[in-house]
RNA sequence: GCCCGGGUGGUGGAAUGGCAGACACAAGGGACUUAAAAUCCCUUUCCCUUCGGGGAGUGCGGGUUCGACUCCCGCCCCGGGCACCA
């Protein structure tokens, strides 16, 4: 038998629907207090939920629902991040348009996450594909575009022959991995000046409350170096290169270009240019990552031409080699194989001469050290430390002019245009007299148009190159005939901003309202997947800082506070793998990678721990693989959401996944455990109904509570409490669950001692909560019931456990009253019999009490 | 290779200088039942035990402390990210 968890979530759902119960007021009071939690939207993919999603999305709503009880304003939106490849595959398939689809599984998406009980307020959803987002998603990107952010140029770029897209850099090994070819190939793009933004970007960092991991990851993939630009010569000509090491200027024994370099042509020998021509087709036709993955084994060509080292006017070679890349910094280098890895590298292969520029701290070998040390061999500067040094050069190098301090930074510009249909389309015209003509503002959206093949064009044309009619524009400069740019945005685009429009979505004249943006700005608290570590949350910062210069929105930075969810895994495996050929079990540890295995799953009744794996208890000599492996398709091991909630309710699958472990550790599922919440909120009902019968208990009363159930209560409230304010949820439903073992064991329930206990659950397992709430007689929601408030008097115990210790180990125990003095304490530890008998005929030497906490005597 | 996390019973985890293993799962035993399911109660880190208790124990080795899962040093293993960025 089992609580109607079916009805009552039905019911509730209906009741919230019904009263708008979680609409947030449209018109802001500047004096109250908001809390704005905001879920990452989810891409709405034709699978619909998976048992990730309501991970976040329960901690969200947990934080929403506690906030709007303790008063506070709460903004919790959800809306779709609907522009995508897989709807436009299915338009490629079928000749329909993405659209249909698309609103199709957003459909399942919402009814989905309503199931679950969440309170978003509904009236503000969103979907990066409506009209009227895509309108202000263009408007924000002609603001880029006036501002000299946007430009158009012709680009080697990651080029999918599979997609019939480019890729940004970021995306590379994504789409690899799914299996599509990806290369180099040289395209008109639209590109993002997001390396304007660099400092800024990597500066307001450090004020984030975000996972230090996370900001680490972005000050990465900014990846600020501060160095000089040194100029050699070469032929006459300069040769700029970069270094953060001008310190040891003394030790360069050669020089690389990157094999794009424009001036290998020019210092190349005759004798050497065949070589070197052959070396650069080569790179030229290998993608950036084909050239990483040849890392093992360094390859270079001498161009035959040499180099003055402005510091001591040695000549010394100039090789290319593809480890120096194009796009860094000045694409040329100079080597010192004696204090660079990379250098030390090729010198060897090569045979280049290594000097050593930099003393090592005593008993390191110099070869290949580059970290900081004293200067050797560096004449004048002999005995210099490294940052000293770096001084004296750089302005030795400026005052000559033959160099100058630099800062470098790894982000690079953002390519930001794709070849596909469905994205926003950008609002610009190319007119024969004007150029590049932005689409006027009241002319928004640019709308897609209706089309019968939305394949790419093989040749890298866009499909929409394809919609002869809708190309064909007006300039708005001259008016003479211009032609729409047919490329479209990226996903990233509608993803930047949405969180902006949450804050005023039916806005037509304005993407935000300003007294709006500025009441709920910033985002108290976003919850998401830290995949979207780097892109996602690095473009937003970008675009939010070009709308605050803008003026558009009030801070520089959206998000307050981040937290990563971690990864659900699928249930804990164990597997026996045999011998394909002969049927003999063998040992997981002893299977190689390429050996023919047969693989069968064992229950757990079938193994056993032995030291750190698992052996098969038929044959304990034989190592099982055990492990909990990422959700797929291909393993099998998906977990449905609708099922979870169809067998146990949505309630249960809430606090399933919050009981499971702390919200950012990653943690396989097990439906035990389901079933194991599932009885806890049994009991719960069981506490008021009677099941049988569905009347209410007659344990019931309107007594007053027990000391002793106030205790329990107040133990339960500040626990709760304390740990939502923490989001350390399994916690806080430990706190619940042990006030209900509690509670099952008395015969008298006071309606007052449930109804509190009744509150603090409703965060999260709300449809529950409302339906005994309803049932211990109210007859509003239970969402705007103020939290309990703890009673310090009601945790106070009349007398209290000390534990004794004796060196550390524990021997007795003493009851006490729990503001008993220091002296009355030790006292009574002496006095306790089993203390005593390890305290016979030793010194006692020291006595140490922790107030409250215990007591250790130190004998000799 | 570098940078972050992390390593605690059979399992998920709790305890952030003060009783290691809360809470839950699994397992074993019992009650109820004609029986089963459901429910409820008990046991459950390991080893020894004369059943009073004793000893060991939070990846490994050291250290600090009256006291260490917790702090410090060195190492091993697992997960994630980055990876020729000069």
């Amino acid at each position: 038998m089992a609580y109607p968890h079916a009805d009552i979530e039905a019911r509730w759902q209906a009741y919230w629907e019904k009263h708008k119960t979680f609409r947030t007021p449209d018109e802001v009071d500047p004096t109250r207090e908001k809390f704005y939690v905001l879920d990452m939207f989810p891409y709405p993919s034709g699978d619909g939920l998976h048992v990730g999603h309501p991970e976040g999305y329960t901690a969200t709503d947990i934080l929403a629902r506690y906030q709007r009880m303790k008063g506070v304003n709460v903004l919790h939106p959800m809306g779709w991040d609907s522009f995508g490849l897989p709807a436009e595959q299915h338009a490629i398939n079928t000749g329909n348009h993405p659209k249909g689809k698309t609103y199709e599984n957003i459909d399942t998406f919402r009814r989905q996450l309503k199931m679950l009980g969440f309170s978003y307020d509904w009236d503000r959803e969103i979907a990066t594909t409506d009209d009227e987002y895509v309108r202000w998603t263009q408007w924000i990107f002609l603001q880029l575009f006036k501002r000299g952010l946007a430009y158009e140029g012709e680009m080697p770029v990651n080029w999918s022959p599979d997609l019939c897209a480019v890729l940004a850099n970021e995306e590379v090994e994504e789409q690899r991995a799914k299996g599509y070819r990806v290369e180099r190939r040289a395209m008109r793009q639209w590109v993002l000046k997001i390396t304007a933004y660099a400092e800024r970007l990597l500066a307001d960092l450090d004020d984030l409350d975000w996972p230090e991991s996370i900001k680490e990851m972005q000050r990465n993939w900014i990846g600020r170096s501060e160095g000089a630009e040194v100029d050699f010569a070469v032929n006459g000509e300069t040769l700029r290169v970069y270094t953060t090491r001008p310190d040891t200027l003394f030790g360069a024994t050669y020089m690389v270009l990157a094999p794009e370099h424009p001036l290998v042509d020019r210092i190349t020998t005759p004798e050497q240019r065949a070589e070197v021509e052959a070396y650069r087709t080569a790179a030229a036709a290998k993608s950036d990552l084909e050239r990483a993955e040849l890392t093992k084994e360094k390859t270079g060509v001498f161009t035959g031409g040499f180099a003055v080292n402005p510091v001591n006017g040695e000549s010394i070679p100039v090789w290319i080699a593809d480890y120096v890349l194009w796009g860094y910094g000045t694409g040329a280098i100079m080597a010192v194989p004696a204090h660079d890895t990379r250098d030390y590298e090729f010198a060897e292969k090569f045979g280049l001469p290594i000097i050593q520029v930099v003393e090592p701290p005593e008993g390191v070998d110099w070869r290949g050290y580059v970290d900081d040390g004293v200067a050797v061999n560096s004449g004048e500067y002999d005995g210099l430390p490294t940052e000293e040094f770096k001084q004296r050069i750089t302005a030795w190098l400026e005052e000559r002019g033959v160099g100058e301090a630099k800062v470098n930074y790894k982000l690079r510009d953002w390519l930001f245009s794709r070849q596909r249909f469905w994205g926003e389309p950008f609002p610009l015209l190319h007119c024969p007299k004007c150029g590049v003509v932005p689409v006027p503002e009241d002319e928004l959206p640019v709308r897609l148009p209706e089309m019968s093949d939305y394949r790419p064009t093989p040749d890298g044309q866009p499909p929409l190159a394809r919609a002869e009619e809708w190309v064909k524009a007006v300039c708005p400069k001259c008016g003479g005939p211009a032609t729409r740019e047919t490329n479209t945005m990226p996903q990233w685009a509608g993803s930047c901003w949405y969180y902006l429009r949450f804050i005023d979505p039916r806005n037509d004249r304005a993407l935000v309202d300003p007294e709006k943006e500025k009441y709920w700005m910033p985002v108290d608290l976003y919850v998401g997947g830290a995949e979207h570590a780097v892109l996602h949350l690095l473009y937003s910062r970008f675009w939010h800082k070009v709308l605050y210069d803008c003026g558009v929105v009030s801070m520089a930075e959206p998000f307050r506070k981040l937290v990563n969810q971690g990864m659900i895994l699928g249930e804990m495996e164990y597997t026996l793998f045999r011998d394909a050929a002969t049927g003999e079990p063998v040992s997981y540890d002893q299977t190689t990678a390429n050996g023919q295995y047969e693989q069968v799953r064992l229950t757990e009744a079938e193994v056993d721990k032995a030291g750190d794996g698992f052996v098969w208890k038929a044959q304990r000599e034989i190592v099982v693989k055990a492990r909990a492996d990422k959700m797929s398709k291909s393993r099998g091991n998906v977990i449905n959401p609708d099922h979870i909630v169809k067998e146990y309710g949505a309630d249960s699958l809430r606090l399933y996944e919050m009981f499971m472990g702390p919200l950012t550790q990653v943690k396989p599922w097990s439906m035990k455990g389901v079933e194991g919440v599932f009885r806890f909120l049994n009991r719960v009902y069981r506490l008021v109904v009677v099941e049988e019968t569905g009347e209410l208990s007659p344990r019931l009363s309107d007594e007053t509570p027990t000391p002793e159930q106030l205790h329990a209560l107040h133990v339960a409230i500040q626990k709760v409490t304390e740990d939502i304010e923490q989001m350390d949820f399994n916690t806080a439903i430990s706190a619940m669950m042990i006030f209900v073992n509690a509670a099952q064991g008395w015969e008298r329930l006071p309606k007052k001692l449930l109804e509190p206990f009744v509150l603090i659950l409703s965060p999260f397992a709300p449809h529950l909560a409302e339906e005994l709430w309803h049932r211990l007689g109210h007859e509003e929601t239970l969402a705007y019931e103020p939290w309990p408030a703890v009673n310090p008097e009601y945790l106070k115990r009349e007398t209290i456990e000390i534990p004794i210790q004796v060196n550390g180990r524990l021997r007795g125990r003493v009851q006490l009253a729990p503001d008993s003095p220091e002296a009355e304490v030790l006292a009574a530890a002496l006095a306790c019999p089993e203390v005593q008998a390890h305290l016979a005929g030793k010194e006692l030497k020291r006595k140490i009490y922790i107030p409250g906490r215990m007591v250790n005597l130190v004998v000799g």
